[in-house]
DNA sequence: GTCTATAGTTCGATAGAC
DNA sequence: GTCTATCGAACTATAGAC
């Protein structure tokens, strides 16, 4: 009976665990992965050293276990949008764009629940090409970008699987370049430019990509053309 | 007389900074700054260990000479190929993307000089948003991006600062990803789509951001009509 | 579940011989 | 310029008391 009920010890253990993979989420961040040591994040996250290890065994499945608790946030996201979309129908580009890119850039500029310190985090890995941060973005993108781009050649059939894997790739880097929020625009343009406001950078990346992807889509069938000539 | 000629051994030495420069450049873009260790540098360059602080005091400085060797090649050839553009008149805006984006790209390619760990470290470090990265980023490369920005408006005055600033770095994002050369959009395409043929590449990026600069433009003019009216 | 204590490494940096 | 030797600090991880 009582034993079915949340122990006292147990809701704190919860709390525990998230104030340690938030600490350990803002750390990798900051000082990647070899740089953060788990003492620091244990300070941070006001729990004892041995509390990491006793949670998340060692340094790699913590790491892991960050990545996994934002990614399957905003890949659940991106599906739902996309099983919506297409209910209804072939979408636009631009619907299509914006249910794939808006749920990333959201992540990045949602300062309260930490999203722009996993932000940093998924665009440095996401760029790396050592093992560790390839095998994490296989395992925790791969699946919904596959989907992504078929998605992207439904609504584009002119769109051959090289050209629609560039403009997945090249649309999704800069959805991560704004996510991660470095203030360089501001930076660059005195202060005429931020990169706070999520509505004006979602509309302006949309509009972005999708230039981008239809100049690609005539690229890919003036190529054909050149073939058949 | 003899001492006008270079010794047996600053010539050597010459050789050794280049070794660690090139071991320490592996090292960064493999590992982080955090994680890489001068150790580790120093056994990979063939150097003793004290060697490295004789020559570059500290990991700090060594870092930053790391990067400053390469952004300076980059960024000259850079501002070589904007002289020459705006020599004669006014170019279109794909002659002032290529000129841009070709450079950086191409280091990214260049195997045989080690160029694809530097393309793998400035992706990481111009992406990060900690006090280090940033420093880095403002010091080997606002002032190209600066005189970038003001090309682009030259060329397309639709462009506002603020609208100017977004199709500078959403344009380098992309090119960047494409420095990176991750393995991604092999394993997306079951290899239909590789990262190693550099013209390719370079054509589609160019195509894919002027596309995207002019939709930018479209809505800056958007913008203002709307207020207009 | 929570803590202390500590084993066992590895690190950056320096001193000093040659 | 090059090397050995070493200091002092930080690190991951575990054992074991409570």
């Amino acid at each position: 009976m009582l034993s079915e009920l949340p122990k006292k010890d147990a809701r704190n253990s919860q709390k525990a665990r998230e104030a340690i993979l938030d600490a350990a989420e803002r750390a990798f961040a900051e000082l990647g992965f070899g740089g953060a040591s788990i003492r620091g994040i244990a300070r941070d996250a006001g729990v004892n050293q041995a509390m990491i290890h006793y949670y998340f065994q060692n340094k790699d499945q913590l790491y892991d276990e960050v990545i996994d608790r934002r990614a399957g946030a905003v890949n659940a996201q991106r599906n739902a949008a996309l099983d919506r979309l297409f209910a209804e129908g072939v979408p636009t580009l631009e619907k299509l764009m914006e249910a794939l890119l808006r749920p990333t850039i959201e992540m990045g500029h949602d300062e309260t629940r930490g999203g722009s310190a996993y932000a940093r985090l998924v665009v440095s890995f996401s760029n790396s090409a050592d093992e560790r941060s390839q095998n994490m973005t296989s395992q925790h993108y791969d699946p919904i970008a596959s989907r992504s781009i078929a998605a992207m050649r439904k609504v584009m059939p002119e769109l051959d699987m090289a050209a629609a894997v560039r403009a997945y790739l090249y649309s999704i880097s800069v959805a991560l370049s704004v996510m991660a929020r470095t203030g360089r625009a501001a930076r660059l343009s005195q202060g005429r430019c931020n990169d706070s406001d999520t509505e004006e950078i979602v509309g302006a990346t949309v509009a972005f990509s999708c230039a981008g992807i239809r100049a690609l889509a005539m690229q890919a069938v003036n190529q054909f053309d050149e073939k058949v000539e």
